[in-house]
DNA sequence: AACCTGTAGATTGTTGACAATCAGCAAAGA
DNA sequence: TCTTTGCTGATTGTCAACAATCTACAGGTT
């Protein structure tokens, strides 16, 4: 898919600072609410401030941090209403990155989806959700980059990045292995056979487990309202 | 929709500059491909670099600037290719807004999209393309703010904001006007009925100028790199 | 003439210092 | 006791200077 470079790319201080604290809040060691001081984190990377807030800048535009006038930056908190925001769109973007990728399917794109697939079945067997989420992210990531679509990818991306947030925060999610595998499956036979329309609606009809991480999420914050209250 | 605010918000001056080179951007008043040098701008607008830096990163992620390591900043280039990806985008997440906003619809803002019909129809009368446009632009808006959903909100803006950029630089797009009305008063329509399914198919079926306007453009990037050879 | 090479000016990347603003607390008044 | 008001430390917003890098051009070499 992605051909190795070896092209050096020159990657400013503020980008690396960036990709660091992305990597550092998806792997759960910053936890959602945590406020993020940027001389704290100046010192943390040894970079100015001024790099650092250009980073912070960067995530927030990546829906990671929120940002509030002089009172600065903290690792994104979720809401169920975030949680909705976010499948719901992802449905809409990966039904219009499967209808999309009909028209641009190559014998070795399919190659590349059917080894995404087998992937997935691989952790199913292994009853690994981590890595059932880490071969789902993958094969729709594959989808997506097959569109050709840049902004369409760059989106996702973003959208599932926050996904990722919210999975690793609300530790939950615990799905149908084998109905996972099966749709995803059906997502790839429909792209592979080149009927646009059916791919979109599959890939809409897709994601139920959405639904029922919104649920739970809804639930949560319910019940530490109430907590609240006492 | 929008209660008129009391409260003073306190703005950045890089948000601030970011707002008025926005504006300048939209207007026409930078074409495509003018480099924004940050010191010319600083001085412009009586502000330090950094500042005016940070405005420009802002503008990078509204994709109306684009950005290259040590050779700064340039009024966002228009290709083909963009153009398709902008509408396909567009109409994916308009379908989404639509079919959200059938939850969502309440008398006061069946009102709202009535008075936004009325105005778009206004604009047809007047023969007059830039109030199509406009009326266009705050119809459709209002759709998405009545969907409730803030990531597609903003995810609307910044397509819309790219769209309107790439009419603004071909100068193109003269579409049947009759048509247009008709097309959202049946989308309205199709809102107001509630029936989310019908909204989306007809949000998403909706943008035929769009294609439209993609040949267009697939058509003078030909002429243009013919000219090139020469 | 064509190509490499190194230098100069321009422009961005980065930094540390200064100014503006906020949250919390303590003291004074009701 | 409760509210208000003015400090104080902490934190972000802004700036101007310094370092790194790029583009273009001049000069030399083959």
């Amino acid at each position: 898919m992605t051909q190795p470079s070896l092209t050096i790319t020159p990657r400013s201080l503020d980008m690396q600072a960036a990709d660091l604290l992305r990597e550092q809040i998806l792997k759960g060691r910053f936890a959602p609410g945590t406020r993020l001081l940027e001389v704290d984190l100046a010192a943390q990377f040894s970079l100015s401030r001024g790099t650092i807030r250009s980073a912070l800048q960067q995530l927030t535009h990546e829906g990671l941090v929120v940002q509030s006038p002089y009172r600065g930056c903290a690792v994104c908190s979720l809401s169920s209403q975030d949680a909705w925001e976010l499948y719901t769109l992802r449905q809409a973007l990966e039904s219009l990155a499967a209808r999309l990728a009909c028209d641009q399917i190559t014998p070795q794109r399919v190659q590349a989806l059917q080894s995404g697939l087998e992937a997935l079945a691989r952790a199913a067997e292994h009853q690994s959700w981590q890595e059932l989420a880490d071969a789902d992210f993958v094969l729709h990531q594959e989808i997506v980059a097959i569109s050709a679509h840049r902004r369409l990818q760059a989106q996702y991306r973003i959208v599932e990045q926050q996904i990722r947030l919210y999975i690793m925060a609300s530790n939950a999610l615990r799905p149908n292995l084998t109905q996972i595998v099966a749709e995803h499956q059906q997502l790839v036979a429909a792209i592979v056979s080149g009927n646009a329309e059916l791919a979109a609606q599959v890939a809409k009809d897709h994601n139920s487990d959405g639904a029922m991480l919104v649920e739970q999420l809804r639930q949560i914050e319910r019940h530490t309202e109430k907590q609240a209250e006492n």
